[in-house]
DNA sequence: CTGAAAGCGCTTACAG
DNA sequence: CTGAAAGCGCTTACAG
């Protein structure tokens, strides 16, 4: 056991004594200086490479103040919803040479005070895609000089970017599905009360019905989850059946699969006696036991858009917030199309 | 505009100044230095808080040679085991004061690439719960000194240690199952073909299958999806009847469902005429539209015995490698219960 | 094109 | 109990 447990790391400095040259021009070899012969590239790589030598990513953070990491905030992984961002934000990020810190926060909890400790230096910026930090700490961090965008929901006068799909034209259009399939007590399953999706998506439904002449639309709380989708529907389905609901807009997709499990336990048929709309298209959504029909949610123009506003807001702390909405796609499927439909 | 668009950050040696005391007494408050008075921490922290100051991790890292972040290696999280995985670890690792950072690889990609780089001092070690790495190049990471624990795979000979359910009694305990349920013709759908935990599940309920005089199993490939299992079912539903299986260990939950719709859609009965077994317990085993009787892996712990082992990994480099085995658990449910059957 | 030197913001022996 | 000083491993003006 002669040799040591942990060797010490080749640094710029053992790497320039080996190859005859200064410590300043290993680091302009690393950080690909235009200026240096293709020589002396060549000769610095090589024993870089005999010594195992890699640039350390901290010391260079100190000075250049970046850490090229990118804090990314989720909650409720159990929704794959969000997985499916995460895996798309990471994939890209990687691309664009970025690492991402994932801060996650199970159902309830808030990452209000994680945030700030985070701050100190390890991130470049925040993507937020989570009700579970408040808008003043969102504030806060813009502050103090961190960007930080919204991804799918807001927080109003923070100061920060915001990305989202139209959550209001997305309800309208359920409305209309909803009606279409023939339904004549259309009910809504809500979200989380004060999330910004529930809320926008919930007045798009509600304004579009009146609009359409539907007044009487109940209403079940729900927070984003299956067990809660169920539990709506089996107290929808509960009901006396001249005020049972033939339709059921869902707030986002995994609550509708809740719902969907009711009506089968109950043998509601689907979508015969009640048709069910979701929000989302996540891929569970196209699986036979559900064939949901739903509204998508542009993922990849969502992410790849917060991401270019981000690494905007980095290059350029002083640059203005920008909000940006995409529409959304109704997917219909078997949940809500009726007999002599297509 | 007079205020520029990014305020300096307040430094130690600025709260050193405003509070009368030396940068090293800053520094020796915020590191929780027992020797100083009273007195002398609350000034300090009341003037740092009145600067808004923070100690700047980058700074201490480059000296202490710790980031306090673990790197997490996971791939495909839109199989419901991984986010779960992820959510669980993130959570744990923030109650210690320790930041995650995620690193995945969609289906096909491998991380071989990433993880030197990322190794560059940015995290304190790593755990892998992903086979999109390859075994040299952990073997190579343990061997620069920086600890890698493996969760739910193996890589024998890289010096990592290692943390898994026992896949082979899992896949021992999924034969007795399908037997047990009256089946005959048991075949088996497997996972990716190079995974460690779809060699042992194999192994185990073929072993177990031959002991009970069951030598003739089909097999079908998959690939840990949901359309690998869909597809597969299908081939094996499409049999003639004499040949036809009518029970399935998929070798995961998300396959099993893919085979559970595939049964649907084709009007095959479960579990009269087609038992199915997955493997994970992912909370959609649990939904009524699949009822799927499945091996519970115990994550909790999993995880738990993982961390336990990378931070003391960390603390002490010299450490012996340790390989830990943790069993799963029958969780018995509708889509392998038989008529008579509790 | 390349080098010597300052400095990023901390921690931590070493003194006292 | 507290301070002065060295140093972690880089980047980057400033010279030449």
């Amino acid at each position: 056991m002669t040799r040591s447990a942990r060797p010490r790391r080749a640094t710029a400095a053992d790497v320039a004594q080996e190859a005859g040259v200064s410590q300043s021009t290993v680091s302009r070899v690393f950080s690909d200086d235009g200026r240096l012969t293709r020589e002396t590239k060549d000769r610095v790589r090589a024993v870089a490479r005999e010594l195992g030598y890699r640039p350390h990513a901290v010391a260079r953070s100190l000075i250049t103040r970046r850490t090229n990491i990118v804090g990314l905030v989720t909650s409720d992984l159990s929704n794959p919803f969000y997985p499916r961002l995460v895996e798309t934000f990471t994939t890209r990020l990687h691309a664009l040479g970025r690492r991402v810190l994932l801060l996650t926060a199970g159902v309830g909890e808030d990452l209000d005070d994680l945030l700030p400790e985070v701050l100190s230096s390890q991130v470049d910026g925040y993507v937020v895609a989570s009700a579970s930090v408040s808008s003043g700490v969102v504030r806060e961090c813009v502050r103090i000089g961190t960007p930080v965008v919204l991804v799918n929901r807001h927080a109003p006068g923070s100061g920060a970017s915001a990305v989202s799909c139209d959550n209001v034209a997305g309800g309208r259009t359920v409305a209309d599905a909803l009606l279409a399939a023939g339904c004549v007590r259309p009910a809504y399953v809500a979200g989380r009360e004060d999330a910004s999706t529930n809320i926008e998506r919930e007045r798009g439904f509600f304004t579009r019905l009146r609009e359409r002449g539907v007044t009487d639309v109940r209403r079940e709380r729900g927070h984003y989850t299956y067990a809660s989708g169920r539990e709506a529907a089996r107290r929808l389905l509960a009901l006396p059946e001249r005020e049972r609901p033939d339709g059921l807009f869902c707030a986002n997709d995994i609550t509708a699969m809740g719902a969907l499990d009711a009506a089968r336990e109950l043998g509601v048929r689907v979508p015969q006696d009640l048709a069910v709309v979701g929000f989302d298209d996540i891929p569970a959504a196209a699986w036979s036991a559900y064939d949901l029909t739903t509204v998508r949610q542009p993922v990849e123009d969502m992410i790849g858009r917060s991401l270019d506003l981000l690494l905007a807001h980095v290059e350029r702390p002083d640059l203005a917030p920008e909000l940006e909405v995409l529409p959304g796609t109704l997917v219909e499927r078997g949940s809500s199309r009726r007999k002599g439909q297509a």
